[in-house]
Parts: C-alpha cells; sequence; structure tokens
DNA sequence: CTGAAAGCGCTAACAC
DNA sequence: GTGTTAGCGCTTTCAG
C-alpha cells in the first residue's frame, strides 16, 4: 500500500530475471521459457505491479487508446454510439479518450490538437465537414482515422455510415405520397455540418419531382433538441404558417414539435403529420409514435470501432461501411 | 506534409535555443524572455510542433488527462453528466478518458487497472459501492479520485451527489399523502449499487412510518430502461397484482411502465399512479407527465469535475458537493 | 534567464 | 530464450 509506485526493473529484480525478460513476459508471453513467465507473474502479483503507460507509449510509440470527437455526447443518438463504441474497443483492449466540439469550428480545431497531442493511435470524426486545419493536422501526423454517420459529400475511403440524402428523399418521398404538399422543415445549423445540409437536399428533390417547393420561410434552423423543435412550431404559427406536416431533421426536434401540438391542442396526424430522422428508441413510445428514419448509431460505433482498429493495426477490414438507413413508418405522418 | 513528428530538438535548434530554453517557452513562457519565447514560437509554427503526450507524461508524471468509469454511457442521465464533465475538464485544459463497467464487478476491476495503466492524474466513480480490488488499487497508487451521485452509504469524503436514501424518502411520503396503500416497486439490480439499495430503503422507511409494508412479490428487480419497466408492469399483471401505484427506481422504467399501460390500456393516473426518479428532460413530456425526484445530473458532472482537479493540483475544494435533489410533482401521481 | 545533462520507465534491437 | 544496451521526447535540476 505504498505510494511509490513498482517498475518493471524492480519486477525483474524480483523475479530474478533481466529487465527484458520481464517486459517480454508481459507482452509476448509465448516467447518466453514458462518458468520465467511465472516467476514474473508471481512477482508482479506481489507488488502489484502496473505497467506505465506514458513510458510503453514512449518506447513502443503505440498507445493503445482512441479518440473520438462528437458533436454532443448526450443526445441520445450519439450516446448509443459512444456506448457501443467503447464496448468494442474495450473489448479489444483499447481505451477511449472522448471530446466534443459541441458544432463550433475553432473547438474542434483545439480538441483535435489536443487529441494529436496526447498521441492516440486512431481518432473517430463524426460526419465528413470538417475544418481544414483539422484534417490537416491529422494528415500531418499521419494519424489513421475514420469518418462516420455520413457518406454524403466526400471521397474519403474510411466512412462508416450510410446516405443522408438518400434516407432523407426516401422519406420525403412517402409524405408526398400522403398528400402533403404544404410542408414545413425544422432543421438546424448547416454550417460544417453535411448532414444536415443532406437532408434538407434530399427532402428537396423529393419535393421538387412532385413540383412542390419549399419556401423559405416555412423553413427553420433551430438547436437539436426538444426545445428546439417546440420553437420551431411556435414560430411557424406566429408567422401565420398553415402546414400539413413538418419534417424534421431530428427526432429531438420532432417530439419537441410533437409536444408543442399538445401544448397548442392541435391534434396529430389529424391537423398536423411531423417526421423525424434518427429513430431514438424514444421514438416508438411517443404519441403518436413517430415516423422517421432509422439511423443504426449502434452498429456505426461498433464498426466504427472495428474499422479504426483494422487502420491503426494495418489489417484489411472486414465490415461493410454503408449501411441501411430505412424508412419506418408510423402514425405521426398519419395513414393512408 | 511529412509522417515525421518534429521533436522538441528540432524546434530548439530551429529557434537557436537549448532544448531546455525551448521546453520552458511552452510550459512556463513567464520564465523565458520574450526574444526567446517569439522565436521558439516561431518555430513550433513553421514545424507544425505538437508535444509528444507520452513523453511529457513520462518526464512530468502527469498526463493531463482524467478517467471516468461509468455503469453505462447511454443512460440520458450519465450522459448529461458526461457531456458536462468533459466540458468542465476541456475548460480546465484536461482530456477524458471514459470507461463503463455494465454494472459487472469484474469489468469495474478491469476498467480501473487499464485506467491506472493509462496513468491519468484522477478518477471521477459513479456511486459508493465499489469493488475492494477496484479502491486498493486506486489507494495503492495513490490516484486521487471522486465518487459522485451518491452520498449515501460512506465515510470517504470526496462525494458529490446526493442522498438517494432521503429524496426516495421524501418521494414515497408524497405518494402516501396520495392515499396509496398498495404500493409496487420498480426497481434494479442491487448488488454493487448502494444507489438502488438506497432508494429502496428510503421508501420503505416512509411507507412503514404510515403502517404499510411492502409486499415481497410486488417489488420487482428488471434493467434500467423502458424494457425493464414495460416487462415489470406486465409481470406485476400476470401474478394478478392490482397495486395502485408503481414506484420506480429510474424515470426510464417509469416511462416503460407508463407506456406498458397504454398498451394495456390503463388509465394513468386514474387507475394506476407512477412515481420515477431523475427527472430527465423527458420525464416532462410523458403522458401523462412524471412525478419523480430531480437528479442534478449536470451540475454532479461539472462539479465532479472541478472537484477532481482541486485534488489533483491539491488546492482547496470550492464547491459545495451535497446536491439538491427535490421531489417533483406531476401528474402521473394524480392530483390531491 | 539559459544551457547542459540526468533521468522518467519501458521497448526493441542486438549479441549471446 | 535471455541479458545488455541504446534510445523514445520531454522535464527538471543544477550551474552559470
Amino acid at each position: 500500500m505504498k505510494a511509490a509506485r513498482a517498475t518493471l526493473a524492480d519486477v525483474a529484480r524480483l523475479a530474478g530475471v533481466s529487465l527484458g525478460s520481464a517486459s517480454r513476459a508481459l507482452s509476448v508471453p509465448d516467447q518466453v521459457k514458462p518458468q520465467t513467465l511465472e516467476s514474473v507473474q508471481r512477482a508482479v502479483e506481489q507488488l502489484g505491479y502496473v505497467r506505465n503507460g506514458a513510458a510503453q507509449a514512449l518506447a513502443s510509440r503505440k498507445t493503445r487508446t482512441i479518440a473520438a470527437l462528437y458533436p454532443t455526447l448526450n443526445n441520445p443518438i450519439y450516446a448509443d454510439s459512444i456506448q457501443a463504441l467503447q464496448q468494442t474497443l474495450w473489448a479489444h483492449g483499447y481505451q477511449l479518450l472522448i471530446a466534443s466540439h459541441e458544432y463550433k469550428a475553432d473547438r474542434e480545431i483545439d480538441a483535435a490538437r489536443a487529441i494529436v497531442e496526447r498521441g492516440v493511435d486512431g481518432l473517430i470524426l463524426v460526419g465528413t465537414d470538417h475544418p481544414p486545419a483539422v484534417l490537416d493536422l491529422v494528415h500531418q501526423y499521419a494519424l489513421p482515422y475514420v469518418l462516420t454517420w455520413s457518406v454524403d459529400n466526400t471521397h474519403y475511403p474510411h466512412c462508416v455510415g450510410f446516405s443522408n440524402f438518400d434516407a432523407a428523399y426516401r422519406l420525403a418521398k412517402r409524405v408526398v405520397e400522403h398528400g402533403h404538399t404544404d410542408i414545413a422543415l425544422c432543421g438546424g445549423a448547416m454550417e460544417g455540418n453535411e448532414r444536415a445540409r443532406a437532408r434538407v437536399a434530399g427532402t428537396r428533390k423529393a419535393l421538387a419531382e412532385s413540383g412542390i417547393a419549399l419556401r423559405p420561410e416555412w423553413m427553420l434552423e433551430v438547436p437539436f433538441s426538444f426545445e428546439g423543435g417546440r420553437h420551431a412550431l411556435r414560430t411557424l404559427l406566429e408567422r401565420g404558417a398553415r402546414p400539413s406536416v413538418v419534417i424534421c431533421g431530428t427526432d429531438l426536434q420532432a417530439i419537441g414539435v410533437l409536444d408543442e401540438c399538445r401544448t397548442q391542442g392541435i391534434d396529430v396526424p389529424g391537423q398536423l403529420s411531423v417526421t423525424g430522422f434518427d429513430d431514438i428508441e424514444l421514438a416508438n413510445i411517443t404519441h403518436p409514435p413517430l415516423t422517421t428514419v432509422h439511423v443504426p448509431s449502434f452498429e456505426i460505433g461498433a464498426r466504427s470501432a472495428r474499422h479504426v482498429l483494422a487502420l491503426v493495426e494495418a489489417r484489411p477490414a472486414q465490415d461493410e461501411m454503408v449501411l441501411d438507413a430505412p424508412v419506418v413508418m408510423r402514425d405521426s405522418l398519419g395513414r393512408l
């Protein structure tokens, strides 16, 4: 119980072997005589020895740590993916260093610097649209990285995600099939966020194919939160807009719209239809249940972890990287 | 854009100063002549130099990294606290290494080992009840740590949280005030989880004061999830139990119960009342809105970050560490 | 205020 | 298989 940390040299001395053998016993046990292995293990046990990660990292140039940089950590869609990410990395003996940039470009750049400084083995980023400074840094240090969530607007080969454009397109097609022509959009900030842009673009294309144009004053940009959705609907009503459907960029916003509808006594889908995007667990519990796009967030987390490790360890990647994001029809869009 | 990482020696050479001066220019800029500082900064800029964290950590014995070990990362209550934690650490120049143990003792021990190995400066743990091996390890290496969420069942001085016992007691008092005597409990696994235990104990005390005893067959242990809550209600009904209220250990479970009530056509609070615990954002949006205990999860994250940093940097701690967790009355418990 | 030099604890050749 | 040794890149005395 003393605070002085035992070193590998202590272990080696106690085990009566050399530093090198002690090191090998721990990292490549099968390159060591069983007897040596055993005496080292006993010494480790006895001293309560724990490796010094910094020294190991310095000497081996590996940290066994992967960093992930997310927009926010408490959006359920990201939280789910982080959970899967952490589990998968853990299963492979890696740790997770985590940061968020709150959708701010300069925060992202600072975070990237800090991450490179900590010397992680690989990096996971959300989305394909990043400040040049971030990608420059990552390239300069030849840090293996994967882009997640989106395969839109990029030629980078290591993306684990789906086409937000296509998914939004398919959803909007269903909205049109339900006879809607008075359509409002509740989206979020699009700068540095190709997912938000692709979702709007996909929606716009589907509507355009039916000759429906989006009115600028019916297109709102609000935060990705319940309150954002509530605010959007209030704004719409204040402007005298009377859409028959609100297509939301995320489930969080859609649920906010639903909640505001209840407050205002608006029947969904009777008077107004609402759609979301993400298919968080909650989307199936709302009143009415939410029509949305299913985003495989756990799967994205797990696969991006495996993929970045394949990159780090220079192994061939196994997983399919483009995932499905099917439309999930529920009552908030009404019935045909 | 070459992969070879510039070292401090390169910087020093280019700046025409010694290694030591270059180092000082970066870490203690005011102990260096302005001119030296400037030429070092120029060299850093020019080489795109980024510190090698492993070397810095090895030499200085500081990693500027704090680890947090949570039960799970995607429970909204933890996700919120992680978000606050990360933000606060970031503001102080620290990174966050994160792990989860999924409520399994051996996973927690392994995670603790891995964390100690990575050599973090401090540690944040959820709850007061941990496997002895975890605390032994942490003590052996004199790793500063804070316990969060709970101040129940411990004498450890560095706890940031609230009394789960008291909060549950207060909530149960309100339930009794509403005339309930047929009371079911929907809790979670209690092993290694003093929060769950304290919540049941607090509830039990309040009921006992009114001469109400809990029937063992009306006390369920289910996962901390929507599905857990649904399952609990189904089980209760199958057993022929007809409670007038279900007191849930967490909002997630309570919302599951609410959802199952809707499925089964049970009116809340007309036929059955439901209470939660946590006051996640969602609790205010359910039908009916949920009576629950407000747990200040952001505040816990922020304060525990500040507190562990105070410990790490041997500064006096500023914040009050025992927080309020008020009962929030909403419609799911009915009206008096 | 600055330069020189001694490590921090470990890995990875290299020779035996 | 094993021991020896030379660093990994930085911080931190210690002189000056």
